[in-house]
DNA sequence: TAACTGTATTAATCAAATTAATACACTAAA
DNA sequence: TTTAGTGTATTAATTTGATTAATACAGTTA
């Protein structure tokens, strides 16, 4: 489920935060389901319980999951998070289309790329 | 020249890297034109010169800059490097859509990012 | 020679992440 | 009620990487 990349600078704690918030955005992880506890998702990975607390304390704090004293943490209801997730792409596109007008890309390619995506993908309904 | 981001969770060399990476990209230092040596850069910067001098051998490395014992520190051709940093761009460009279709965002909205960009920048001719 | 340049090395310091070791509170089931 | 789970909190130790500090050495130029 989970996969940490030691090469990666990023924290451990930071890694694990994002690969909650994608398993739960993509619908693999159901609204109310129960996440690994704390001690056995630390066990699993071999690293310490405090570590996962840190990401379960962010992710809470961030509205992804809620967590319940003796009972475990579980997934909260995110649809108003996949809109500011919406927002971070679309801001990123803009720092793209920067940089890409910057290098003197043509737009075009960056338009075929999407179409790429696009049509590779198909769209999903709600 | 170069402006400091001490929130930036980045190292400092890297951030002067980058920085230098743009200034020679945009064409804003000339080919083999003279970097400010390691120890008077560290002084405007207000930071140790050894921080530079990895900065410095980081370019060098990535092919950038080449160095001169007793001279200095010289912008290199870097034609093939901006090739590699339109790849860059294109990559991210597909990363980006790949969430946005994730994130099942219309294309027209990055279309429409991507327009905004380019014609608020206009185009650069080589 | 003097004053610049770059390069290299070693140790000290600092900050952030991580670990370690506990303790405490709640829940559920035997 | 006891036991074994769960989350939460706290404090200290450790580790790692970045940065600083202090030097030393070598080449260039005036």
């Amino acid at each position: 489920m989970i996969i940490l990349d030691y090469r990666d600078r990023r924290p451990i704690y930071e890694q694990i935060v994002e690969r909650f918030q994608e398993l739960m955005m993509s619908g693999a992880m159901e609204e109310n389901s129960q996440l690994p506890s704390v001690r056995s998702l630390a066990m699993d990975l071999s690293i310490n319980p405090n570590t996962i607390q840190r990401a379960y304390a962010e992710l809470e704090r961030q509205g992804y999951i809620y967590s319940v004293k003796g009972k475990g943490n579980f997934v909260a209801d995110n649809g108003h998070i996949k809109d500011s997730k919406r927002e971070a792409v679309l801001k990123r596109q803009e720092e793209t289309a920067k940089e890409a007008l910057f290098l003197q890309l043509e737009k075009e390619k960056l338009y075929n790329i999407i179409d790429e995506i696009y049509s590779r993908g198909g769209m999903r309904d709600d």
